[in-house]
DNA sequence: TGTAATTACGGGATACGTAAAGATG
DNA sequence: CATCTTTACGTATCCCGTAATTACA
């Protein structure tokens, strides 16, 4: 049976406050009408309308069940209208936040493939590590790590945020690959200053999460000046995988120690939630989802 | 044609990503997913699947529209399942705030027979003029009077504010009835501490909204206290209808002036967001909904 | 008694599957 | 050439309206 219709006939009834009348609305008999709001009563198990032949009123179940179907109708309008917005090519501004290394190796490779196919749009990318808040900074999307929700705005995973440690081929010779957390101590370790803060990295091994003390020769702000670093052979780098993916396929950096890693963290794009998106938004999300799936 | 079964196919073709795949989670033939997903497209104007024998994949249109397909399949669930939940009996405490005279004379007659209806509903209501938050003070319901529109909120129109200028039929015979904001000279008015604070009564007329200098023999934060003095012959009274409705029937208080009242403002039923509200909440708000009404 | 909802019933549209054809890797 | 989508075609379902029936004011 067509839901769709019964509850478009349902809500008719409601408003117009009669059968007959309904019918000449949608222009059908009011026989049929008397059958969909049958079969929806005999589908939810519910009675809808106290009914006489004279004059019906809503039962409970009736009065909420009819929010629930005018909901429904929007939210299938908003669908046909989105797809029907998309005949138009997107254009305007897209505001974007993401935190700098994810910003700088994912997004922004996906920006410009998204530049490339809508040629009308542009973008501005703000890379920090800051929680941005969209509303009041204007943004139209935000990238985050990790589970935070903010309610009133959509949260959509896009992928995992996996960490890797890994160093230069000849750093490993002359150091040796260290197997466990405790091998870190002999080991010159390249840390970020916010993320391995205090002296210690966190890993997460078999038994617990724990952290663990090493010997941290050189810090810095930057994943990609702890990455040159590291390329240099400088030491062990423990950051996240989609900045050293490159390198890793080359053989220019190592993984080591696959099994201690910190446990991923889901990335997820943020943005208002709008029964009318717009193109360039929808687009954007679903360019994005697609660029990542992909690799 | 079925459009929700139509979604329905087109979101299995897309997480299985495949025709057959497809006809086979869903016990159809390869053949009925094909004409579903054709008629989707022609209906949509919009090509979903750019597809060849071998594989399918999804065009911008389709991104974004199994997206909404998802949302949509999702409400009807959500309809489904809130009139599913009425079938027992709705329980628990219900929290409401409202404006202190719109609580006292519309919104708590309605919870006494709400009450009458389901007995093992128990109900807190707080009438105060303050802006409550909901999320932060555990309020289920917030009655609010104006057009005032909270994100993350839903706001239900639940009537008319209408305001009324009246007295006793025995202060009208000595003072004489006026016609006129200029006839509010000579009279002795009874002035609500908050709404009609600064000496002046906000009149709405023919040309323009503008305040009027009057006389107020007593000023009272109640609207209660107030209309027993307009009831005992103290002066005019500009209060809402509803607080005098009862007064106005039975003649011990008379309208005056009714081309100049101030404009009437909605008044909403506020409540969070939920796909699966409880029962007490919807039938608590299509409750007063229909009491409103039916008055 | 007249109006409105419901039931009975017949014709036509369409939902669906089988079988064959076409396309693709 | 094996696999998957699409087209062709026949059948069963149910969609829908007319006419008759029942219920209510």
């Amino acid at each position: 049976m067509d839901k769709l219709r019964s509850m478009e006939v349902f809500i008719a009834v409601v408003d117009s406050g009669s059968f007959t009348e309904a019918a000449a609305r949608l222009e059908i008999s009011a026989v049929m009408v008397g059958k969909y709001i049958q079969q929806l009563e005999a589908q939810l198990g519910a009675r809808l309308l106290d009914r006489t032949t004279r004059r019906q009123s809503l039962t409970d179940a009736g009065r909420v069940y009819v929010e629930e179907c005018r909901r429904v109708l929007e939210q299938v309008q908003a669908a046909d209208s989105a797809v029907e917005r998309l005949r138009a090519a997107p254009s305007g501004t897209l505001r974007i936040s993401a935190p700098t290394t994810f910003g700088a190796c994912v997004v922004a490779p996906g920006v410009a493939t998204f530049l490339q196919r809508y040629p009308d749009v542009r973008v501005e990318l703000d890379l920090s590590n800051r929680v941005v808040n969209l509303v009041e900074e204007g943004f139209d999307i935000a990238i985050r790590i990790g589970e935070l929700r903010d309610h009133d705005l959509v949260a959509k995973p896009l992928c995992q945020y996996r960490m890797v440690i890994c160093a230069s081929p000849d750093y490993l010779t002359r150091y040796g690959s260290p197997k466990t957390p405790e091998d870190l101590a002999n080991h010159r370790c390249l840390s970020h200053m916010v993320w391995n803060a205090r002296n210690e990295w966190r890993l997460s091994g078999v038994e617990t999460d724990s952290p663990w003390r090493r010997d941290t020769v050189m810090s810095c702000n930057d994943g990609l000046g702890l990455k040159m670093a590291a390329l240099a052979g400088a030491g062990l780098l423990l950051q996240p995988e989609i900045l050293v993916s490159e390198e890793l396929a080359s053989g220019r950096l190592v993984r080591v120690m696959d099994e201690w890693l910190p446990q991923s963290r889901p990335v997820q794009i943020l943005y208002r939630q709008d029964l009318r998106p717009l193109p360039k938004l929808s687009l954007f999300i679903s360019h994005l989802q697609a660029e990542v799936q992909s690799q």
